[in-house]
DNA sequence: TTGTGTTTTATTGCCTCC
DNA sequence: GGAGGCAATAAAACACAA
């Protein structure tokens, strides 16, 4: 007796417990949330419900969710714009910029920035239809608005979202520091940097078209720095380096005909980052998933892993032990085209835990691919929910982009599916011995889907490297793979 | 193994708008 | 006054270094 009392105490306890302790998100949960926060930041009661019913949370869980997922947007928007302040400072690139828009200083905590605007006016103006000039908008919701734009006209269309993050969001606006940093560093990198290519190289009309003439300032002045090296379009910067000596990036396994693009990075190789070969964790294939659907092409990063910018390998050797912060601006300096989100999302994730990925870098590279741990019932259900969803809906990714909320909710199912159903081929494509052959085996063999512009148009930026590069691909830097694959069947 | 730091989630209070 | 959002705070979960 006293024991069934002492265990109905325990189970009360326990249910008690589990209704006070925190629940994480499961991956496919924060994956359905980011996406959603990327399609609307300020989602009606209407969507809340509608959302809480599909991932089987409370719509206060949903509310709070998206509350501190606008918070931590902010709070990265905040840290961002310090990271420019300093970088502004330094560097003086971005200098006529920031005098110019009348940047906040890093004390400045709210979003009085005249640029402004009432987020929810956004968000309505674009569930009313109501389009307006890209210049108007907020940096916070230029990429809100521009997820819109992205889909049909790459112009000024940035990867992600955030964010995040991002991956990751996400929302911030760090080409000040990356155009800076990237054009000061050098121009290479321009054309693999869809934020830095697109806000000031890679298609500068559209850009210019779009944002406004405060950024074109910006702009004008990162031309005059530049000098002759700048060229509206084509190829990158007239920067040129030395030959690497023979063999110095040697890999014992790449077949360099099958893999051109990778040969010259064999950190790409390692495991880490195709860390897929190992039994990933819920949680970090989410990630990895969130990597591959945020960028424009997921096969792009297997078959163009250059993507992974040598610079950025190195600051992360070198900068393994700044702290968190430090660690998300880097990333977001080294990942370009990121909306931070999410971004960045990823934020990051993008996002999520869009920013700290050198954490998770590390952790992958000694763990491989350790991650958080989620226990199988945290993920499954949902990943079966989801599987269970049964999934014509899949196929109408188009009703994404229009601003009936059911249709974004409807992608909601869409997501954990499509983690499913796209697993296998990146796993095929990672564990074969020639990855690039199988890759692209695969990637013919899937060719009816556009998972770029469709089933995946704006993930949280995460943060991530692979993400954070792969997300930040150009569309042409895929024709441009694409072009190198044909040449070099050729 | 433990302590520390970071991120995420939940709660609460205040503010603004209708 | 109610609803919704923001900000602050606490606590849990997690990763990492010693």
């Amino acid at each position: 007796m006293e024991e069934s009392n002492e265990l109905h105490s325990e189970e009360n306890k326990t249910s008690q417990d589990n209704n006070k302790k925190r629940k994480l998100k499961t991956p496919a949960q924060l994956m359905a949330l980011e996406k959603f926060y990327n399609e609307h930041k300020y989602p009606t009661e209407e969507m809340k419900s509608q959302v809480a019913e599909q991932l089987g949370l409370s719509e206060k869980q949903i509310s709070g969710w998206f509350c501190h997922r606008r918070l931590k947007d902010k709070r990265l928007s905040r840290d961002e714009t310090c990271a420019n302040g300093r970088q502004d400072r330094s560097s003086g690139v971005i200098q006529d910029r920031a005098s110019g828009l009348g940047q906040d200083s890093c004390g400045s905590t709210k979003h009085g920035d005249h640029r402004y605007v009432d987020p929810r006016e956004v968000e309505s103006r674009r569930l009313s239809g109501h389009d307006f000039p890209a210049a108007d908008i907020t940096r916070e919701y230029r990429s809100h608005y521009t997820e819109r734009v992205g889909g049909m006209d790459n112009t000024s269309s940035e990867s992600s979202s955030s964010l995040q993050d991002r991956f990751f969001t996400q929302n911030e606006d760090p080409y000040d520091v990356e155009t800076s940093r990237y054009l000061a560093h050098n121009g290479v990198f321009s054309p693999i940097n869809p934020r830095g290519t697109e806000n000031m190289a890679y298609k500068p009309a559209g850009y210019l078209k779009v944002k406004g003439e405060a950024e074109n300032a910006a702009i004008t002045a990162v031309k005059r720095q530049l000098g002759r090296h700048y060229q509206e379009d084509g190829p990158p910067l007239g920067v040129e380096f030395d030959l690497l000596p023979p063999g110095a990036f040697e890999s014992p396994i790449m077949d360099s005909v099958h893999e051109p693009s990778i040969v010259g990075n064999p950190v790409l190789r390692s495991p880490d980052i195709s860390g897929v070969k190992g039994q990933l964790s819920p949680r970090t294939r989410y990630e990895v998933y969130n990597s591959k659907f945020s960028s424009q092409d997921s096969y792009i990063q297997q078959e163009n892993p250059c993507i992974m910018h040598g610079f950025d390998l190195q600051e992360k050797k070198s900068s393994k032990k700044l702290r968190q912060k430090s660690t998300y601006i880097n990333h977001t300096n080294s990942s370009p085209g990121k909306n931070s989100s999410l971004d960045i999302y990823d934020k990051s994730v993008g996002g999520t835990s869009a920013y700290n990925t050198n954490r998770k870098d590390k952790m992958r590279s000694k763990r491989g691919y350790s991650g958080r741990k989620v226990t199988s019932e945290q993920t499954e259900p949902c990943l079966h929910e989801y599987d269970r969803v049964s999934s014509p809906k899949l196929v109408q990714r188009s009703d994404y982009l229009k601003p009936k909320p059911s249709s974004s909710i409807e992608n909601l199912d869409g997501e954990c599916k499509a983690m499913k159903v796209y697993s296998n081929p990146i796993r095929v494509m990672m564990n074969s011995t020639d990855e690039m052959v199988v890759a692209k085996q695969a990637r013919v063999n899937l060719p009816q889907r556009d998972y770029s512009t469709n089933s995946f148009p704006q993930l949280p930026p995460r943060k991530n490297q692979i993400k954070g590069t792969a997300m930040e691909m150009p569309s042409s830097f895929s024709e441009d793979e694409t072009a190198e694959t044909n040449s070099s069947v050729d």
